[in-house]
DNA sequence: AAGCCTTACAACCGCCACTTG
DNA sequence: TCAAGTGGCGGTTGTAAGGCT
C-alpha cells in the first residue's frame, strides 16, 4: 500500500497559474509567511491547489528577486564548471547563481546549454577533422600509434591526458546517449579550467596567500546540515584552513595576481571515503567521466585503485564524484572568482 | 494561410530525507 | 523505534509560442 496522497487530488487544481491565483499567493506569504506548512497553505488562502504547487509556485516563479531568462556567458560557464563538478544537482549550482532557481536551471541546460555546447563542439570536431585528415595523409596511412593516439587522447588539458582508459562502457546500448554527453564533456574541458575526475591529479599548485576551506559535496541534504561557512575577503586563514579530510576548496590568488578558486579531494587510500550511495545524484554526469570510445577514467592502472567505478552497476555504488574543481583559466569568468568568496555566496562545510 | 515541427518553460510526479509525535 | 507527514529535489511531461515548409 502506498503512501496517503499529499492532497485530495480530485478537488485540486492542475495546470498553469491564473493571475488571481498568483496574487492570492503572493500577498498571502508576503504578509503572512508560509507558516512553515506549505501543505495547510493553499486551505487558508482559499486556493483549490496542492500545497507543493503552491510552494513551487512560490519558489519558481512569485517570489522577490527572481531573473527569468536570458543567461549571460558568465552564468553558461558557472553552469557548466558546476554541472561537471557536481552533477545534475541543480539546487547547488542554483544557489551560486543568484536569482535563479534551479528549475530555471535544469530548463536551460536541457533545452538549450546541451545543445549550444554540441553546437560548438561539433564544429571543432569538423575542423580538427579536416585538419587531422591533412596530418594523416602526410604521415601515411599505416601509423596505428599516430592514429591511436588521436583516437584516444584528448589532450587539451594538462589533467585529463594522464588518466587511463581502462574500464569498458557499461552499457553499450546508450552509445548515442554517451556519445553526446562525452561531446559535452570534451568541449567543457577546451572551454576551459581544470576538469579532473581523479583527486589523485588534484594536486594544487602552490599558491600565495590561498585560503583553504572544507566542502562536503558528497550529499546535497548534508551540505544544509553542516554548518555554513560564510566566506568573505575578511575571513581570517585561520578560520577557513580546515582539512575535513574530504574536499577541499581553496581559494587563493595565482602568480598573476589574480584570484583562483580551486578544488581537491583528500581521499584516503582507496578512494572509499565517500559513499555516495544515492545513485540518482550522478545520472547524467558519468559522460563526463568517460572518453571517447565509451570508457570510464581511472585515476590508476591498478585495479584495485580505480577511483571511477563502473556507472552501470548500480549495485555498488561507491565513488567519489569529482570534487568543485574552479580555476580561473578560461572557464570561470574572474568575475565570478572575484565575487564567489562574498558574504552572499555561504558555502556549506563541515568543521 | 494552414499544418506540422521545434523549442522553451511551467508544472507535475515520484522518490528520498528529515521531522515529529 | 517507527510510522506518518512534510519539504525538497531531480526527472519528466504538457503545452503554448514561434518557426518552417
Amino acid at each position: 500500500m502506498g503512501r496517503a496522497p499529499c492532497c485530495d487530488k480530485a478537488n485540486v487544481k492542475k495546470g498553469p497559474w491564473s493571475p488571481e491565483e498568483d496574487a492570492k499567493l503572493k500577498s498571502y506569504i508576503e504578509q503572512h509567511g508560509t507558516g512553515g506548512n506549505w501543505i495547510a497553505l493553499p486551505q487558508k488562502i482559499g486556493l483549490k491547489r496542492c500545497g507543493k504547487s503552491c510552494r513551487l509556485r512560490w519558489l519558481n516563479y512569485l517570489r522577490p528577486n527572481l531573473k527569468h531568462g536570458g543567461f549571460s556567458e558568465e552564468e553558461d560557464n558557472i553552469i557548466c564548471s558546476l554541472y561537471i563538478s557536481i552533477g545534475s544537482r541543480w539546487s547547488i549550482i542554483a544557489a551560486q547563481l543568484p536569482g535563479r532557481t534551479d528549475n530555471d536551471i535544469k530548463n536551460y541546460w536541457n533545452t538549450r546549454l546541451k545543445k549550444k555546447l554540441l553546437g560548438k563542439q561539433r564544429k571543432e570536431l569538423q575542423a580538427r577533422r579536416s585538419s587531422g585528415l591533412k596530418q594523416e595523409m602526410g604521415r601515411g596511412k599505416d601509423n596505428p600509434v599516430a592514429s591511436s593516439v588521436d583516437n584516444n587522447i584528448v589532450n587539451v588539458n594538462p589533467c585529463w591526458p594522464e588518466l587511463h582508459v581502462l574500464t569498458p562502457i557499461p552499457y553499450s546500448n546508450q552509445e548515442p546517449r554517451l556519445n553526446d554527453h562525452t561531446s559535452i564533456r570534451k568541449l567543457l574541458i577546451k572551454l576551459g579550467g581544470k576538469f579532473c575526475a581523479d583527486p589523485q591529479y588534484q594536486l594544487i599548485q602552490p599558491t600565495t596567500n590561498s585560503l583553504q576551506y572544507p566542502i562536503d559535496i558528497s550529499h546535497s541534504q548534508q551540505l544544509y546540515d553542516h554548518q555554513l561557512i560564510s566566506i568573505s575577503p575578511s575571513t581570517s586563514v585561520e578560520a577557513l584552513n580546515v582539512d575535513s579530510g574530504s574536499h577541499i576548496v581553496q581559494y587563493g590568488v595565482d602568480e598573476a595576481g589574480l584570484p583562483t578558486l580551486e578544488g581537491r579531494s583528500n581521499f584516503p587510500e582507496g578512494f572509499e571515503g565517500i559513499d555516495y550511495s544515492n545513485s540518482q545524484r550522478l545520472d547524467g554526469l558519468e559522460f563526463l567521466l568517460s572518453d571517447d570510445m565509451g570508457n570510464y577514467r581511472t585515476g590508476t592502472s591498478n585495479p584495485g585503485e580505480a577511483i571511477i567505478d563502473s556507472f552501470g552497476d548500480v549495485s555498488s555504488q561507491i565513488y567519489p564524484i569529482p570534487p568543485v574543481t574552479l580555476t580561473n583559466s578560461e572557464g570561470i569568468p574572474p568575475r565570478f572568482l572575484q565575487e564567489f568568496p562574498s558574504p552572499d555566496l555561504r558555502y556549506p562545510g563541515l568543521v
